[in-house]
DNA sequence: TTTAAATTAGTACCAGGTATTAATCGAGAA
DNA sequence: TTCTCGATTAATACCTGGTACTAATTTAAA
């Protein structure tokens, strides 16, 4: 690879580490045919770090602890509640929330905002999900309001049904219904159901 | 961390290096309260490479096995894929993943592990879930290793269906049918479907 | 007390850099 | 034609986190 100019070389260079980051200098040197030493100065001009570091960053990308889902009782804050009746909430999304690729909120955010509320409006210490049935009706964007409302519809025992619908700017983006079961002390000691 | 043999050291060490690649010698040794050589002798019989080399592996693993899928933004490990077909990956529980009165694993964290490996799995940009039905078999205690495993049941157009199931020690504890759809740049850029 | 194993120390060397200063090259302007 | 400036290359000192090897020292067991 040669003939580039200055201006070429940094853009293919870019390129390059951005989808393989374990280019070493020497090897893009090589690549372009150009010193060690110009490599470096296009790494700084366009603010790209060395080898060793792309490298632990991306390994630090998978092997970083989860933390995706927030670890607070109830995903996003509390409106109302009228236990074992209804209860609503809302979410701000965030940018850590979205796609890489799409400024599109993932999934299991709405999930969880929707079961949290689902388990928290229920009047009992512990509660779990059973199962739940849920559609996306339509993708939410980076910075939208989420808007939950839970509704028990039925009431069998300890089992709970709950319907719950997520909406943003009064247009509903997610619906489900989630069965939840209340436990009860002994049966929590025992972990189980 | 002091008073261990040399056999109840080399074994914590292996165990700390497991669950962290990113520590060196230094940080080893003045862990262990020894010298960084002894560390490196430890190392050395245990046949453990350098730290630099144990991260790169780590960052081999999942960069260059699925460059172009998400693969980074899953919740969990990913232990293999195959586009399109299937894909595997586990998740450590921990105490924020756990409900406040007793040591359940809240369900949207299950939930999000199998739909952020649904969506994984997809050999295309962005995909976004379109509907879930889902069952939790088994209330999951905290600790526990859950392993999902996703399959492809069917493709039409760009809607996938999607088992998957998550088990913990080989019992099945979550099992769900995630509709996905897999959406083209004009559509990402629309930001609907 | 001697001996062997375990540990620590020290040295030379390596990759893949950073940071800095200085030299060289090439093309366009005066 | 010479001057000048940006681009490139070179050279040097220093850094981290090692390997590989030799040697000394400490500890524990026979």
């Amino acid at each position: 690879m040669k003939n580039l100019n200055k201006e070429e070389r940094q853009e293919k260079l870019a390129q390059l580490l951005a989808d393989d980051p374990f280019l070493t200098d020497k090897k893009l040197a090589d690549k372009f045919g150009v010193s060690i030493q110009t490599i470096r100065l296009d790494r700084r001009e366009l603010e790209i770090p060395e080898a060793r570091k792309r490298i632990k960053s991306v390994a630090r990308q998978t092997y970083s602890k989860v933390k995706s889902v927030q670890s607070r009782e109830i995903i996003g804050e509390l409106v109302e509640i009228e236990l074992n009746k209804f209860g609503s909430s809302v979410l701000e999304t965030t940018a850590d929330m979205v796609l890489e690729k799409a400024e599109i909120v993932r999934g299991h955010h709405i999930f969880a905002q929707a079961n949290s509320l689902a388990v928290a409006i229920i009047d009992t210490d512990v509660a779990v999900t059973g199962s739940a049935n849920i559609r996306y009706q339509q993708p939410v964007s980076l910075g939208e309001r989420l808007l939950a409302t839970a509704e028990v519809q039925s009431i069998e025992d300890n089992k709970f049904t709950i319907e719950v619908t997520t909406k943003v700017n009064d247009k509903m983006i997610f619906q489900g219904e989630f069965v939840v079961f209340a436990l009860e002390e002994e049966e929590i000691r025992e972990g189980g159901r």
